[in-house]
DNA sequence: AGCATTCCTCACAA
DNA sequence: ATTGTGAGGAATG
């Protein structure tokens, strides 16, 4: 890329909107592709070329795939803060090691190399899922991104935004809530963000809790349930004890680890996964998920495609 | 035995 | 592809 100047703090700036090149991560390290479409984040976008444009805080990142990793770009982004958001410092072999071996995980592993568990902010992983119940993964990343662009700061004057605060969603319209298709999640999402903004120290407090205790805390909120609380503690607040239990997931455990018994209640499901997979059930979750939907004749890496017009809007 | 309470499951709406 | 609610039934004391 060819620099034109400096911006306000001395860095060179690229062509294209003041993109900075970081350098570049190698495929050892992580699986952007894995990682990114997983199912855990909704701030992040495929572009047509194969790279991955995101926000993490108030900086945009792209990631660019090559051969044997991927390389990284930012707006007003820096390196560590993506690596510390990327969770390369998790000891991720050995966590494999600790869970255990059955064949489907045996298989979920080898299809999802390289997958990690993100470290993202707490309140972007609740008011996310918060919009989540019976949507389809494109309209959820699509209305995450409207919310950012409606009530989220824009990055370096740009098209990308900062996820919007508690105080910005608890004081927003009902009626523009509902205008991106909130739905009956609108109220949800409001009756939490006050909560929230009432209690500043909702989630400081439950980083000192149990994953049990927090996740009771997590539960009392509106619209909040087991599965929303389990995608907070574990996409949020980095408990890899939490195994969130989706249609997906209920599915999968049934035909895979109870076949002979259809009418094993939930209860017990959920029972069964926490013992099973163990105090890294998590990333069990993680890798069993993201493969079993690709088996299931999905492709999660094509579900968060950027529209055409969408990336125009982004200025690729 | 009858009764109150609790727990669970299912169906349904948003 | 989730939560909240209420009805109805089983278990508990």
């Amino acid at each position: 890329m060819s620099k034109i100047g400096l911006n306000p703090i001395g860095k060179t700036v690229a062509r294209g909107g003041g993109w900075e090149s970081l350098g570049r991560i190698s495929r050892a390290r992580i699986n952007c592709e894995h990682s990114l479409s997983c199912g855990q984040t909704f701030s992040w976008g495929k572009l047509r070329d194969g790279s991955w444009v995101g926000v993490i805080g108030s900086s945009a990142y792209r990631l660019i795939p090559e051969p044997d990793g991927c390389r990284i770009e930012s707006l007003q982004g820096n390196r560590q803060a993506l690596l510390d958001y990327l969770s390369l410092s998790r000891n991720w072999e050995q966590i494999l090691q600790e869970l255990p071996s059955d064949p489907a995980l045996a298989a979920a592993r080898s299809a999802g190399q390289g997958l990690r568990i993100l470290n993202q902010d707490p309140w972007e992983s609740l008011a996310s899922f918060l919009c989540s119940p019976v949507k389809p993964i494109p309209e959820i990343r699509r209305i995450t991104w409207k919310l950012r662009a409606i009530w989220g700061s824009s990055i370096a004057g740009g098209r990308f935004f900062t996820f919007p605060t508690p105080e910005a969603l608890a004081s927003a319209k009902q009626e523009r809530l509902l205008a991106i298709r909130l739905g009956f999640r609108a109220r949800f999402l409001q009756a939490t963000a006050r909560h929230l903004v009432d209690d500043p120290d909702f989630f400081p407090n439950l980083r000192t809790q149990s994953t049990r205790e927090a996740r009771t805390r997590l539960c009392e909120l509106p619209g909040v349930g087991e599965k929303i609380a389990d995608c907070v503690l574990l996409f949020g607040l980095g408990r890899l004890d939490s195994f969130p239990i989706d249609v997906w997931m209920e599915r999968l455990l049934r035909r895979l680890y109870f076949p002979e018994r259809a009418r094993i209640p939930t209860r017990e499901l959920a029972e069964f996964a926490l013992t099973h997979f163990g105090p890294y059930g998590g990333y069990a979750q993680q890798l069993l998920y993201f493969w079993y939907r690709q088996t299931a004749g999905r492709s999660p890496s094509r579900e968060l495609e950027l529209s055409p017009e969408e990336e125009a809007e982004l200025g690729f």
